[in-house]
DNA sequence: CGATGTTTAGTAGTAT
DNA sequence: ATACTACTAAACATCG
């Protein structure tokens, strides 16, 4: 691990596998879905790193989509023309990076390890895709909800618009990139130039992993909260010892799927046994600064009451 | 034609 | 030692 030094390595390879980074992008994304060119943005706006030999890592990425199972491939609708589909995170892939290193999993993803009893009723892809969608839109009200409720002491919005199923990555946005940019030198359990100073995901992480409580915590809003409210770190994350974002990963049960909250039992198999590629029924495109799903008013609205677009803009 | 997506193959590092 | 994971390269196909 490099030293931190003052404007240092961030020209060096940051300490993420590009499954890592990939998943970083589509979570920074209200959405959960970027396009590949946003995936690129993404990494290369906050990983100087990644602006050069963009012919190697880009392959690397596009491979890594294609052949991980926990990217899943949404088409676009035909009003929404442009090239190439979206890429979100599957939705039972939440506790890849468990074991606390964002440059090894766990274990691979790989679906197919449903639960039998889940598996009873094939159901369709269009229910993923709606689902999805549904997740979506959901995301966004949050988001939007999020902008104009006052926020609760830490910044934690308790709001209940959050979604069922909003856990928190371990290795999302929210809960790296966000410490990343917004901690107040000295408390960042990040160096000066993003990287982690000791392991992103302490003990007290894998503590509350196996506590439990990640059915029964209360969601929290994205990224924005730690970013532009500015979260009193000191009382959350003490020389590492915490951190900011509750992670709630789903935990699955050894060999079987993990309970999503909210997530039909049918869908949850399907998702098991889910080919990339869902329906052609997916929400629009969530490149730009026009959201699909809102108006696009609401999103400069949102970005007006302190929001940061956690999407890189170009 | 370039971007995107899939697949195969090989190498290196790490975990068990 | 073996298995697994990540990374890289490359060929090839598809699509806008």
């Amino acid at each position: 691990m490099p030293r931190p030094g003052r404007n240092t390595y961030s020209d060096q390879k940051p300490p993420y596998s590009y499954i890592s980074l990939t998943a970083m992008a589509i979570q920074s994304c209200p959405e959960k879905m970027l396009p590949l060119s946003d995936i690129y943005k993404f990494i290369m706006d906050r990983f100087p790193y990644y602006r050069e030999n963009t012919q190697r890592w880009q392959n690397s990425l596009r491979h890594n989509l294609s052949f991980n199972d926990c990217f899943i491939k949404i088409p676009r609708r035909p009003e929404q023309p442009g090239k190439g589909s979206f890429w979100a995170l599957h939705p039972s892939c939440g506790d890849m990076f468990e074991n606390g290193s964002f440059l090894r999993r766990r274990k691979r993803f790989k679906v197919g390890g449903m639960l039998v009893s889940d598996s009873l009723a094939p159901s369709k892809p269009q229910d993923t895709t709606h689902y999805l969608q549904q997740q979506a839109k959901r995301r966004l009200s949050a988001l939007h909800a999020a902008a104009h409720l006052p926020q609760v002491a830490g910044g934690y919005n308790l709001s209940p618009v959050s979604q069922p199923s909003s856990f928190k990555h371990p290795f999302a946005i929210e809960s790296i990139i966000a410490r990343d940019y917004k901690m107040p030198s000295g408390l960042s359990a990040f160096s000066t130039a993003g990287y982690p100073l000791h392991n992103p995901l302490t003990p007290t992480w894998q503590h509350m992993y196996g506590s439990g409580m990640m059915e029964s915590a209360a969601p929290i809003s994205m990224a924005s909260d730690y970013s532009a409210y500015g979260m009193p770190l000191k009382s959350i994350c003490q020389a590492g010892q915490t951190l900011p974002a509750i992670p709630m990963p789903i935990k699955p049960a050894p060999g079987s799927m993990p309970a999503l909250p909210g997530m039909p039992a049918h869908l949850r198999a399907f998702l098991a046994n889910s080919p990339q590629s869902l329906s052609p029924t997916s929400p629009r495109t969530a490149t730009g600064q026009s959201s699909p799903l809102v108006p696009e008013e609401e999103l400069s609205s949102s970005a007006s009451t302190g929001l940061p677009t956690v999407v890189s803009v170009h």
